[in-house]
DNA sequence: GCGATTTGACCGGA
DNA sequence: TCCGGTCAAATCGC
């Protein structure tokens, strides 16, 4: 696997390198300042940690999404292959299982402009099931999928189902998809750790229904000191919610706590998708 | 007008 | 035959 040693790629690891060390300083922070409070936001502050880290992971390992299934055509003649696709996709097929990540998380974001394309009741569930596909799958193949559906046992977690890797948007991302992590947490490459780190997430932070933003963005950070950036996002995190309650509650649109992760700074507050009521209308 | 979402229909695997 | 996944026409919103 060869990595990444473009200019950029440099800059954008740099970056993430000053991006984690801000979080990790936060994080200690909070720890010092009263370990029992603030819960939400050290988890916020984690998730960063972790992002950064499969970010970074990723810039190293130099790996770009597989192209997948991009191919998949639309219904006139190639049906049949279409949906040996898609059945030997949902059936956990070889492939499948290769590029299929599950994950548990307070919001639906993940850093990726997601088109929904479906919603289905599931037997024996009591949420809808949510199919997305990656808004660049036309314009850039991008073979992404992903199912959204609240958890039984907390609905205030959406259990995410990714399908494929992101081609579409930045190799930070596309590479952080691709890059599996094990269920142990193992093996993971150039990761700096500053702090927690759970397996089981990767960059993310876009709104879901983000549909009227015109800039591709990815989870690739862009341009300027991270972590400058970091400082005044969490502090709006904790004067808006100190606990970070997920949950149905409404909120606006700057408010960073139903924002979630909003890895990509530059769109943090443009960000209209944020209630987990925009997902479920229930 | 364009692009995203909704939702009923369709398809294939189990 | 049932059920899950996707399609695509209709609808909505900017």
């Amino acid at each position: 696997m060869a990595a990444l040693v473009t200019p950029a790629a440099s800059l954008v690891s740099e970056l993430m390198v000053q991006g984690r060390q801000s979080a990790a300083v936060l994080e200690a922070l909070l720890q010092d300042a009263s370990p029992t409070e603030h819960a939400g936001i050290r988890e916020l502050a984690a998730e960063i940690l972790r992002c950064c880290d499969r970010a970074l992971a990723a810039l190293h390992h130099g790996g770009v999404a597989d192209g997948g299934d991009s191919g998949r055509k639309r219904k006139s003649g190639a049906a049949a292959h279409k949906r040996r696709d898609k059945r030997a996709r949902a059936s956990g097929g070889e492939a499948a299982a290769a590029a299929k990540r599950v994950e548990k998380k307070r919001t639906a974001e993940d850093g990726f402009i997601w088109r929904k394309y479906g919603q289905k009741e599931i037997l024996n569930n009591k949420h809808p099931r949510l199919y997305f596909r990656c808004t660049y799958k036309d314009d850039g193949g991008c073979p992404a999928t992903r199912q959204v559906q609240l958890s039984e046992d907390d609905p205030s977690l959406f259990v995410i189902t990714y399908f494929g890797h992101h081609t579409c948007c930045a190799d930070v991302a596309a590479a952080a998809a691709a890059e599996e992590v094990n269920d142990l947490g193992e093996t993971r490459p150039f990761v700096i750790n500053f702090g927690s780190s759970s397996s089981d997430d990767y960059c993310g932070g876009q709104s879901e229904t983000s549909s009227r933003l015109s800039s591709r963005n990815g989870c690739l950070l862009e341009g300027g000191n991270v972590g400058e950036e970091l400082r005044p996002m969490v502090a709006k995190v904790e004067a808006a919610s100190p606990d970070l309650q997920p949950t149905a509650e409404p909120c606006s649109s700057g408010d960073a706590s139903c924002a979630s992760l909003p890895w990509d700074w530059d769109i943090f507050n443009e960000t209209s998708f944020d209630d987990v009521s925009d997902f479920f209308p229930f």
